[in-house]
DNA sequence: GGCTGAAATCTGATATACCAGATGTCACAC
DNA sequence: GTGTGACATCTGGTATATCAGATTTCAGCC
């Protein structure tokens, strides 16, 4: 009895591993590629050769040819029958693609604020407060860590499954270049009042204030990202 | 001299046909499937079997496997590696699929406001027009034509290819019900208000009303569709 | 009787072979 | 020189075989 209570707690010590997390080999060539594409290896209009990839990777046609189709599900290339891939990907889709995350993220915030309870509100808050500290230490790392906790929280609140999942989905930018954003003290501060401002207005249930300063915060943050990347400013 | 204009003219009066135009096996089972799980054919947390589909429809398994990856992406299912597909889309689902194309819509009802042209904007007051008299009459079939119209000219007007194509992709109803909805004297008349209002907005170049209509109208027919799929009403 | 674990079996993952449409090349006819 | 068309070739589409993880079954043990 002693025994069991005892493997029984044991075993709840260990977290279930997610089934997702097993790496095949066409999702290493599906990130690979598509981190390529974003980072922009390839023009767009260039064609993509599936023999080709299979042979640099090292792998058969088959996992690269279904790593391509979920690319073109996404949009960042598109299939043209017995006629080859081609890449679709450009500034004007990256443009395209805050555009879609604003929108989407904006829905999610009006959302969150009309269905957070009471103990999110608390741990929003708090991640907000360990931006705030985290900002004026300047630890950029840390920063890019609480902003994805920041905003996954609020996809949790807003109890949104399918719309978070699209959300991610309209990300053209990786770690690295986030980096590069955070380490620049104007830009931290401004980011950090606009987060703040979305902690309040979502902890405060103002789903229509929230929406708001949800979508102002991608789009001008997402400019930022675009100047970046791309070398040139646009608005909406 | 004059041989050759008359073969330029002659070659003018055809259309390009689109490559994408083809149709693949791996294509016709992806619309079929997708078809499938929207209708409801299969219950939600359901597995799939590849060898199985793959038999079903006479074809081998790699044109599955791809149809499959695509819907994975769109998130209509979930590949758990090396155990199989099951079904993830629910009337929850559909729900948050409704607010993604809301989302979206209105983000593309919001530039195509500030970015229409003088003719595009003659262009969608004549669909308007048509719509007007189509639901005078009550010609379900022709007014499924034109709502589809009217929303791909906005997307022109919009100038948004990448967004066009993600809303595309959050569509769970077929035409079939849209003929069901459009049959109702009642739903004619508030979707004909609803489009009017819309068009009106977007050709005063009003991008943040173009934003609020097209929000609340495709919420609002979307609940619509959802009461009439599953049999429920569900709010924002 | 209930638990354990090895074997059978199911199923997706990958590799390979082959098919067919699309494209490019080039000799030939005018 | 220009245009035509057969042929070589490239490339994606499909079929099939094999591999390996996951699940199930069930005999054997405590």
């Amino acid at each position: 009895m002693a025994e069991t209570d005892q493997s029984t707690a044991r075993a709840a010590q260990f977290a279930k591993i997610d089934p997702a997390f097993q790496v095949t080999v066409r999702d290493h060539v599906y990130r690979t590629v598509r981190s390529a594409i974003l980072s922009g290896s390839f023009a767009t209009g260039e064609k993509l050769n599936e023999r080709g990839l299979a042979e640099q990777f090292g792998v058969s046609t088959t996992p690269v040819k279904e790593a391509l189709r979920q690319l073109e599900t996404e949009g960042l290339v598109e299939a043209l029958p017995r006629r080859g891939i081609v890449i679709r990907f450009s500034s004007q889709w990256a443009e395209e693609m805050i555009l879609a995350r604003a929108a989407l993220e904006s829905m999610i915030a009006h959302l969150a604020a009309k269905r957070i309870g009471k103990q999110a509100k608390a741990e929003l808050q708090s991640v907000a407060d360990l931006m705030k500290k985290a900002t004026a230490s300047g630890d950029a790392d840390r920063l890019i860590e609480l902003n994805e906790m920041f905003h996954d929280q609020i996809h949790d609140c807003s109890r949104c499954t399918y719309l978070a999942k699209l959300i991610e989905r309209q990300q053209f930018y990786d770690a690295s270049i986030r980096r590069v954003i955070h380490l620049d003290p104007a830009e931290r501060q401004k980011a950090l009042e606009e987060h703040l401002a979305i902690a309040q207005a979502i902890i405060a249930g103002d789903s229509d204030l929230a929406e708001r300063v949800m979508r102002d915060h991608v789009v001008r943050s997402g400019d930022t990202y675009l100047n970046i990347v791309f070398g040139k400013q646009e608005d909406i």
